[in-house]
DNA sequence: CTTGAACTTGGAACGATTCTAAGTCTCTTT
DNA sequence: AAAGAGACTTAGAATCGTTCCAAGTTCAAG
């Protein structure tokens, strides 16, 4: 759908780290960026098999670190699971539902962060939040769709 | 120091989940409960050996499991990295500091709680919040040890 | 061009955890 | 007290996500 400017912000994110775009990364970041799920390192692998089909998994793994260190993706550790990876890259927490598998973002007002890192007592120098329910979500009888 | 209220606390909580209580539950619990830093399983193996040399990893596993079934102490996981077990049952936050790889304890106010589960849209049902923080502790000029 | 660093690849290695099979312990029921 | 059923422990094997490794490839700069 979409390549040719997100492909240049690629280039240059990546150049800008030090880092080399090469057609590997390309795939792979426009795979996270095609579904708004949470896919882990062997589902993306498995995407990218199909535009790509001599990639390994290794290097789905290293393109998957470079997207993370040149900020253009986010990775998403579960407990004791693979890790996930997003392309939503405003401060968001996670809601794992249990029953599902599933991960849905979930917003953060700004001022709440500011007050989660008034918690820490002097000193402490926090340079990640991560913040996560874990739980199950209840359907809910057909809501004309709130906000997101 | 501590032992026999402990252990019938122990012996109580462990049958009332329908467990039993073993001579290695005893001893695993003890090994946590004797020093508040957050061991990992290997670490609790080491310390538990000094006083019960046979017992095997596998059964520390099984003991930590029993405790956290039982809601006798907590597991704190960390990312990519061997859990660790803490015997703070208040609810809080973990702060991981990356340059010693230790984990402190935060403190949240009932409030505050309160709130991050506002952030949930409706019909999501959270069983349980997880709140760390990663970054350093900068040695602070010897003060005259606040609260904590 | 050449040189070197970054990158890709497949497979081996790793490490935390879980599983397995065999043996032990401990309640209950007689 | 004997017997049977579970729960528990043990050592080692197995699992699985991830990282490492060695060899080959690509790319940018001189």
């Amino acid at each position: 759908m979409i390549t040719d400017t997100q492909n240049t912000a690629l280039a240059q994110r990546l150049t800008h780290s030090g880092l080399r775009s090469t057609p590997q990364r390309e795939v792979v970041y426009q795979v996270v960026l095609g579904k708004r799920d949470h896919p882990t390192a062997e589902e993306v692998f498995d995407r990218v098999k199909s535009a790509m089909p001599t990639i390994s998994l290794a290097t789905v793994y290293n393109c998957l670190d470079a997207l993370v260190q040149c900020g253009l993706i986010k990775q998403v550790n579960s407990v004791r699971e693979p890790s996930r990876y997003c392309p939503n890259l405003h401060e968001h927490a996670h809601f794992h539902d249990e029953a599902t598998g599933e991960i849905h973002d979930v917003d953060i007002p700004a001022d709440l962060i500011a007050r989660l890192h008034n918690l820490l007592p002097k000193g402490y120098d926090a340079v990640s939040i991560d913040l996560s329910f874990r739980g199950s979500v209840r359907a809910f009888h057909a809501l004309p769709d709130q906000q997101n």
